[in-house]
DNA sequence: CTTAAAAACTAATATGCGTTAGTTTTGTAA
DNA sequence: TTACAAAACTAACGCATATTAGTTTTTAAG
């Protein structure tokens, strides 16, 4: 009787895996229900499946597709002929700007990826790793050249990626900050401290 | 038949506490079962209701021991007299000891509450929000003092709180680092910045 | 040795899950 | 209007879940 409602997307699959994110977020990927996303889409849990193969499929294609983005951003700045400092500030931001933008995809990307199935789990955790690897790489490219401080290259990237991963919980913050305000400020206590 | 291995635990209840916190941990809490807890602890699972009242009970256990020990150090912190930047760096070096040393319990804390049952639910988001606010204050004290740069204080809060929660991932990694070269480049990262 | 409590067990209940099968309704083009 | 395909539906399957009830085994004290 009703109709899956497309809304801004383009397909109505579009739509299934735009909800299944908020809802994968909402809930985790393991408590939240095809029967409620069905609901949220005014629909029944079945004809679901007029549109997608399972559940875990949704996830994969969640994760995969935030994956593939900042892989390819990460390319672009590996490319690029700037200083190190210039990159990391430049990847910073991307970093930044997609999480505010995209919010419950990159949530979901973050934090539900271990419930992929094999092999998945497997290729997104080699991703994972290969992306922080090849950070250390530049990071340690900076050091070389004596623009960034000799810490550990390790402890440079996990201290970057876990802050501008934090960004989640600012979502329901955004009273007194905007985006620009919080995206230079994020930026410049990451490359310059917080001690005046 | 068997009985439960308490391991290094003094009673039964904190060894069973102790292993749900690794598997809600590594499961993630819904997809955690009581079957699985009750194996890893050598029982049947409706054997482990002689001790406990429920699955979500344990989760409550976790978050809010977990949560009374941060704020207790936080209140510690209040009360000195020494400098913001002082302050700030001994409230720095607690989370991340803590997630070192405790880390099942305190990944649980911070991932998993959102599973947390009403009214727990709501107390356990007051308390992280009180958290925040508490920490911006102390922040804002140091602005004034001319101590810290004049960043918007919930993006220095943000920024440092996720950085610490980011440890989480370094836990499989230890290879290179030691928990204290850790522990100081991070310090000196948030303090400073990574630029040279 | 007896006894009583502590702690394990087995069996079962109600519920919810992802998914499939088969059927009916809806939308569209001839 | 007819005919076909797309997309919805209802019903159901098999399985896993947390938890309870009732019973048996283990433990420890008198």
């Amino acid at each position: 009787m009703a109709k899956i409602k497309s809304g801004n997307n383009t397909t109505k699959k579009e739509a299934i895996i735009e909800q299944a994110a908020f809802l994968f977020k909402t809930k985790g990927y393991p408590a939240a229900s095809m029967r409620e996303l069905a609901i949220a889409l005014g629909v029944e849990a079945p004809s679901l499946y007029n549109y997608i193969g399972s559940k875990s499929e949704l996830l994969q294609t969640i994760c995969f597709k935030v994956a593939s983005e900042f892989s390819f951003n990460l390319e672009r700045v590996e490319n690029s002929s700037e200083s190190t400092i210039t990159n990391v500030e430049s990847l910073i931001r991307f970093h930044i700007q997609t999480t505010l933008s995209r919010f419950n995809e990159v949530y979901v990307a973050n934090h539900e990826w271990k419930h992929l199935k094999e092999p998945f789990f497997s290729e997104f955790l080699h991703f994972r790793r290969d992306y922080e690897k090849r950070l250390m790489i530049l990071i340690e490219a900076g050091i070389e050249k004596k623009e960034i401080k000799n810490l550990h290259p390790y402890v440079t990237v996990l201290t970057i990626l876990s802050a501008v991963r934090g960004l989640e919980f600012w979502h329901g913050h955004k009273k007194n900050v905007t985006a620009q305000e919080l995206e230079n400020d994020m930026v410049n206590l990451l490359l310059h401290g917080i001690v005046k």
